[in-house]
DNA sequence: CGTGCATCTGACAACGTTGTCCAGGCTCTA
DNA sequence: TAGAGCCTGGACAACGTTGTCAGATGCACG
């Protein structure tokens, strides 16, 4: 029964079948016993099976013994693909990062992952690498898996690729960036705040020619955070060198670049704010490398920043919270709430370690 | 949290079900369009939708073209549960490792994401948090879903429960420490030798007396690297003294204590070797604050190492590296190569950076 | 001993997709 | 112009599960 006897057909080869299976998905590798396979060793009916697997009231212990040894004695596994295909919930959400092998993202992910542990579901994770397109893929990959919610950190600046997936049922909430013509849930830190405050901290320290360096300019964050360096100079009635300021790729040979490029010539900056953890880190291997201290705050904590001399000062944002509250609010969704879209914002907190207190090398 | 009062405005659907269908699947939320809608819609049949959206064969440029719009008119998005209960494959696999915000598994995840989105597979990513009953429900709940393939940082010693599911065919990989009791692929680093070598180097700088402190006893690498260290004493004709050997939990608590107490008494260590990257941190903040330089040499290498004072020699491992090696493999299995299960071990590096040089204080 | 009721049980039809197979309509040759 | 083949399209059954509903069984009670 298991291999049902087909006629051995003489036709020829023309139909088109590109390269996948001669045969129905019988054929496939392991073939896992189902529930009709545990009522038939049980004596039982398939839906008593299905009664016992799922914890259903209204069977008999002694039933109960027999399908449960059934089930043991055959390795039985329930296929949660049909079972999704019958309920409709997938009890799985999709989370799309840029990089899951970033320190930022890996305790965000994490903690998409308690909260979405704590509602029965599972997290299925993928990285864009900051690519609209993939980004795009990725969430309707996910999409197609009728996964419950998504959380997304986008990548690009339009999802309204998005608009029937969440008028569908599909919960949806964006994180650490804003999604783009589209109206959804959204968490973020506070990054014009966060670098206004990190950027008024060195002017109060005597800088007045302070450097930018951050992420290319399509990406929220790096404008905003940008925006909140201008706003503290503007503040403290300083003009702005277009020179000082620099946004692009984080690869260290850019970042490089552009502090060595602000760092010499005529003006020279006297401090730097640096606009993620990748960017810090880089600017934090020129600066060791220059014989005069120049300040330095970033933003985002880097694991031992506070064992460098100097500390790094930082911006601190709590990426594990971000990731909790976005969840949260995904589950809040599925679990029927129908408020209208909001925007979180976390605040962020300044750490001084010493590299942002350096007073002026000139 | 303020439980935010919304305004209860217009109820969308009173027909809300509570918690639970009462219905046929039908009555879930959004109901989406299936392919039986678009043919309808395009006045074909329904394989013909089926052929159009799988880009088979056989469908003329205008029925085509008919089919196509009809998609994009209804948002219609295949569902893949459907597909995968059709097909036996799913195009997923499963990672479960050990706590995805240490910063050792991101990049090992990313990795893994990028072989699979290679072979046009999704990742499902789980943390065991090192509980061998999480990671054996995480396991099953995995194989529940089908995924085709699973690479498992394993967190217990017994994984005789997977039997069943490997017999089925579910491919299986372990990374970073191998499975109990099953016999199976696995792909490590050389513990072992990394540490022994490690070991070795600060003894080549003069230390007898040499401390080690590695995770919890129950975790393979945690044991091989502890046997690395006392081949290394052994080979150099040292004695060691018990009281230099500390292994359990990684917190910085544990891990404090161990290092103090093995850095006072009557013979103090005079260098330290530190089995992980979770240990390391936490010991260069103990050294850090200690007025005689101790040298140190870590396992795993940490960001910013290059940057401290004296920076920290490490012994390497490539953790992208141990990823795309157990992927890679993974996928082998899923293309059916039946080679027997092997076990593949890469290299370490000690990378030099001042703390492992120092010679010894005393 | 028969009836009523509660409890268990199983047959059946979905869920949305894909593999098989056949029916038409078409082109091309003899 | 008829027959043979090819191309296109669609009807149908299966994949393994769960919701519905009706049948079977047992028990208490009149």
């Amino acid at each position: 029964m298991a291999e049902t006897a087909r006629t051995p057909v003489s036709r020829p080869r023309a139909d088109g079948s590109p390269s996948d299976g001669t045969a129905d998905a019988k054929s496939r590798y392991g073939n896992r016993p189902t529930m009709k396979d545990v009522a038939a060793r049980a004596g039982v009916g398939l839906k008593t099976v299905s009664r016992v697997v799922n914890g259903e009231p209204g069977v008999t212990p002694d039933t109960e013994r027999r399908v449960q040894e059934a089930i043991d004695a055959l390795g039985f596994r329930r296929n949660d693909s049909a079972r999704v295909l019958r309920k409709g919930r997938t009890a799985s959400i999709g989370l799309v990062l840029e990089d899951l092998a970033d320190p930022f993202y890996g305790p965000l992910s994490r903690a998409v992952e308690e909260v979405a542990r704590a509602h029965g579901a599972l997290l299925i994770n993928g990285s864009s690498a900051e690519d609209p397109d993939r980004e795009q893929e990725l969430v309707l990959a996910l999409c197609a898996r009728r996964v419950d919610g998504l959380v997304v950190i986008p990548a690009g600046d339009d999802h309204r690729y998005l608009e029937p997936e969440i008028a569908a049922g599909v919960a949806t909430v964006f994180v650490d960036r804003p999604p783009g013509r589209i109206d959804a849930d959204v968490v973020l830190s506070d990054s014009f705040g966060g670098a206004r405050d990190g950027v008024a901290h060195l002017i109060a320290h005597g800088h007045r020619r302070i450097g930018f360096i951050g992420d290319q300019p399509r990406i929220h964050t790096a404008i905003e955070r940008l925006r909140g360096y201008r706003a503290a100079m503007a503040d403290a009635g300083i003009d702005v060198d277009e020179s000082w300021v620099s946004l692009g790729p984080t690869d260290p040979e850019r970042v490089r670049r552009a502090a060595e490029s602000m760092l010499t010539g005529p003006a020279p900056v006297t401090a730097v704010f640096a606009g993620n953890n990748r960017v810090t880190v880089t600017v934090v291997r020129v600066l060791a490398a220059l014989p005069r201290p120049v300040a330095l705050v970033g933003f985002d904590d880097i694991e031992l920043a506070d064992l460098l001399s100097p500390g790094v000062t930082v911006v601190a944002q709590d990426a594990a919270q971000l990731g909790r509250t976005a969840a949260e609010r995904l589950f809040r969704q599925l679990d029927g709430a129908s408020d209208a879209p909001e925007r979180i914002e976390l605040p962020t907190r300044l750490i001084t370690r010493g590299s942002g207190e350096l007073a002026p090398a000139d």
